[in-house]
DNA sequence: AATATATTCACCAATAGCGGTGAATATAGT
DNA sequence: ACTATATTCACCGCTATTGGTGAATATATT
């Protein structure tokens, strides 16, 4: 299994804070799926060309895309923006 | 303060698992913040036309502008595709 | 090192978003 | 209810993204 990237090749941070590390996480989870490219943006129903952009960090591409991708890899964001850090449920936090 | 948008209210997940979500929950931090479209749009460096559309859950907009509001509004994003769930840094993770 | 595969890049036409304005609608406060 | 404020919407020109193709580059495998 060469050509496999680890999470940590990626910066030292779990926060999808920009479209760069946004894109390394999508090239890691896919290669881990053992997808290229081209399997990967048919899987996700997009362009190869907009998928490798993507993966490149290029933040100029509609968050439709984007949220394609998610789903096609079956990668889960979720906020740290609770006021009850306790429980991910959004019933269980309001904004203080 | 009323205008108040309770979390509560939102979906009963805190995943953000599309642009409706999203948009809710940027909607919901800023009426937190007590500013209005035009005060956010500026501080974020878009046009208020485009943050309402990320708002009103338009999957349609840059992932650029998605991004400026989320920094605008200290929103941070984060993924639940670790493989060590007890570790929020990329650094302890690798695929599995 | 050589070959096969995968990815990136430049180029293109078609499409779509962006921001601004002003009007219509919705919401808040008195 | 009325008024003031905020938000949404339609329209617009400008600009940029998208997806496809093929070439160039990078990466893997033997």
């Amino acid at each position: 299994m060469a050509n496999r990237v680890k999470v940590s090749d990626m910066p030292n941070s779990a926060y999808i804070e920009d479209a760069e590390v946004l894109g390394k996480l999508v090239k890691a989870k896919r290669t881990n799926m053992n997808m290229k490219l081209a399997d990967c943006a048919a899987l996700c129903g997009i362009g190869i060309n907009t998928l490798s952009r993507i993966e490149n960090g290029n933040a100029n591409c509609t968050l439709s895309a984007v949220f394609s991708v998610l789903h096609g890899l079956g990668i889960k964001l979720t906020t740290k923006e609770l006021s009850n850090p306790n429980s991910n449920s959004l019933a269980d936090n309001e904004w203080v």
